[in-house]
DNA sequence: CCAGACGTTGTT
DNA sequence: GTCTGG
DNA sequence: CCAGACGTTGTT
DNA sequence: GTCTGG
């Protein structure tokens, strides 16, 4: 603590006012709600397979695990799941798999990993949350000899709780080498409402119940698909900031979405300016 | 035509 | 599969 | 997203 | 630094 008040001496006002914090969308969320729960919300129905999976609540889901998320079929909606981090159908191996958790909402129409899914595969991606992080060391690093990194995670939910569905696409992907069959799925990121705008310029597109219905409709202009793919209002969102033990990716338990006490935002505190420390109040 | 890439994030 | 680069 | 690895040869 | 794994 002690460094963190130096480091803040030394910076300029001006800089320090002009901060932008950094931090990353959609790379962890949550969903740790009922399977019954998730099928009265989507009006969706599960196999019992899907069911027992859901039956383990999730405070701490990354990239390449898999996830619930709903598709719609002849028959109806359904929750499937999914491993996330698209493989697109013409992958010679898993490898774009990594690289491919989020696809942006700009591009999509476009971009031959996702063009294809756009237009036939899209899906609901069920959360009840998810984490950012907010960097709050590079800038402030060209001004001081050794600054440890920083970074602050925030959570971020619907005020409230509820559960809600990020826009996705899926795909089905064979693996050559084993002869198996692999769902994946990728979260579509647009640009933040002016809440998450102070923390990131990037954000998970969150659809209202009846942007859902218009996402999964088999078939819909691409026009009035692409137009779903905006954020929504920054009142409908709460965040705060929870503990780094979230980092850890074994960690996933209740607490990880506990707020923390302002005594430990040590250096977000420090170097946040005013306007996104009244955020963590 | 064939060969080769195919993506997002954040950081600089 | 589909697009870009050569 | 963060954490953790980052390699080959030969031997078992 | 960059890639893979979870």
């Amino acid at each position: 603590m002690m460094i963190v008040i130096s480091w803040y001496a030394k910076i300029p006002r001006n800089f320090l006012t002009s901060l932008s914090l950094r931090a990353c969308m959609c790379g962890r969320y949550t969903m740790f709600a009922k399977p019954s729960d998730v099928q009265q919300r989507f009006r969706a129905t599960m196999s019992a397979e899907v069911e027992r999976k859901l039956s383990t609540p999730r405070y701490n889901i990354a990239p390449t695990q898999e996830v619930p998320i709903i598709t719609s079929r002849e028959y109806g909606r359904t929750v499937e799941i999914a491993r996330w981090g698209l493989i697109p159908s013409w992958s010679r191996d898993a490898s774009l798999a990594y690289k491919l958790i989020n696809a942006r909402a700009e591009t999509l129409h476009e971009k031959p990993s996702f063009k294809d899914a756009f237009r036939k595969r899209r899906c609901l991606v069920v959360a009840n949350g998810f984490y950012e992080w907010k960097n709050l060391s590079d800038h402030t690093s060209t001004l001081l000899s050794h600054p440890p990194p920083k970074k602050q995670p925030i959570y971020v939910q619907l005020k409230g709780g509820g559960l809600f569905g990020m826009a996705g696409l899926w795909e089905e992907w064979n693996n050559p080498a084993t002869g198996d069959v692999v769902t994946t799925c990728t979260i579509i990121t647009t640009q933040p409402n002016e809440l998450i705008a102070t923390v990131h310029h990037r954000m998970a597109v969150v659809l209202t119940p009846e942007g859902e219905d218009v996402w999964l409709h088999q078939h819909e202009s691409l026009e009035s698909l692409r137009n779903l793919l905006k954020p929504l209002p920054s009142e409908v969102f709460e965040m705060y900031p929870v503990s780094t033990r979230v980092n850890a990716i074994n960690a996933d338990d209740a607490s990880m979405i506990e707020p923390i006490a302002l005594s430990e935002l040590a250096a977000s505190a420090a170097c946040a300016s005013s306007k996104q420390r009244s955020l963590f109040s």
